[in-house]
DNA sequence: GCCGTTATTATTCAAGTGTATAATAGATGC
DNA sequence: GCATCTATTATACACTTGAATAATAACGGC
């Protein structure tokens, strides 16, 4: 059994080691200071209770940016305490368990790879090079994000919490491909089959997810505006149709 | 300090707690048959001595088994032994460390991921079509494969020794590809300098191995065989060129 | 059959894990 | 100001982790 702490207000009747101790600010888990000086009276890291909301996320961030630092394994309680700038026990104050914290954070990185690309806006010419560029310039295509999209397919066949979600927006962001494509042939003239769209969707969404994954983890030995360019002249011969006007 | 054991032959003269017990075969690591009966006389598991080399591969292998079932995570010393049929200690007989030994058994993935690719054989067409369907199909082509390589891919920002057994694997395959790409542009009599063919093997690798994800993620949302042929029709779009006989 | 080598097992250990719980203090309403 | 609520901290705990060590037994040479 550990010796007890002596906090400020404690009403402890134990001796608080007889001599006068300055009250000592313990910045985080300082288990060493109380190791040293066990009678010690101490106190408490000040904080600011956050608004609404506000803290729940600043975890779900943390999560991210431990998970892509130091992966899944390295992504603990207290590291990602550490990153949001608050203490351990507080995730199970906002989470059931460490666990659903993750998933959610999962959530969050699938929304934020599809959410832009659904966000185009003009003529079906427009949309559709956009979709591209999009997905293949920062924020979407860097080196973080497909390390934690890689992380979170990892644990797919895991946990099938997991895998749900996955299917949910890589349906979503496929389907979206497939409207965005009927759109331009339909505009250019040219017969569009669902059929024929949904075979036209798959082949560029793996393209540009196979294009994503080469540029974000080996970016260096591409040029500036490569990949895209790249992409572009690919899915201009796929559908046989210029994209520009 | 926790009760010495006693061994069938061990010269202890510790009293073996009065009794005449019979030996107790202990499997695996049942700490609580010990805690139960502290003084009982024991025999070990049998084993076998591996062949040279044969217990090493077996390591491996049941690394990547649990990596791909339970995640980097649960991939522990523990149950990678208890999947290879032998006891925890073993590992570090024959690696340094577990980080040795994971970092081996992504080597393992890589080359199992891009040593089908390479040995195909025959005219450039034959290659190129093979190529495709390889990489398509199983073994290639299946869960466990995109499990493990997202998980060592999770890694690549962790780890610099996986980095670089990335990329390394990465170049191999993409200068095959392209020098597939060239031979089969020059059987075709098209004109190939090495910038086009390098192209052309970005888009043509993209394409794959973002097909390849999306059947081994999803392999139920396509139907037989619809994936190989949308890669066989996108290549011959991309290229301009039929590539069967 | 015995003996030496060493692959393999059994055990221990310190550090780290997620979680549970109690104490504290920032905020809010009056 | 003061009481109340609850977000936040500090601590405790049982368990798992990778690693180190000592004991054992399978195997090969003779």
């Amino acid at each position: 059994m550990r010796r007890r702490i002596f906090w400020r207000n404690s009403r402890s009747n134990e001796p608080s080691a007889g001599a006068a101790h300055e009250p000592i600010r313990l910045e985080g888990n300082d288990l060493d200071r109380r190791r040293r000086d066990p009678g010690a009276v101490v106190t408490r890291r000040s904080f600011h209770r956050a608004p609404e909301g506000e803290r729940r996320q600043e975890l779900i961030e943390a999560t991210l940016d431990c998970i892509s630092e130091f992966g899944l394994k390295g992504a603990t309680v207290r590291q990602i305490a550490v990153r949001a700038g608050v203490t351990a026990g507080l995730v199970r104050h906002y989470f059931d368990s460490k666990d659903q914290m993750v998933a959610e954070a999962y959530r969050a990185v699938i929304a934020s790879l599809t959410e832009k690309a659904k966000t185009v806006e003009g003529d079906p010419a427009t949309r559709l090079r956009d979709f591209i560029c999009i997905n293949l310039s920062e924020p979407v295509a860097d080196s973080r994000s497909v390390s934690l999209w890689a992380a979170f397919i990892s644990q797919v066949r895991v946990d099938p919490v997991l895998a749900e979600i996955h299917r949910e927006g890589y349906l979503a962001f496929r389907n979206a491909l497939q409207d965005l494509l009927s759109d331009f042939l339909a505009a250019k003239g040219r017969p569009a089959s669902t059929e024929l769209c949904r075979r036209y969707a798959i082949a560029i969404n793996g393209l540009v997810d196979g294009l994503w994954i080469e540029g974000c983890l080996a970016g260096d030995l591409f040029r500036e505006g490569e990949l895209i360019s790249i992409a572009m002249a690919s899915v201009e011969s796929l559908l046989g149709l210029p994209v520009d006007e």
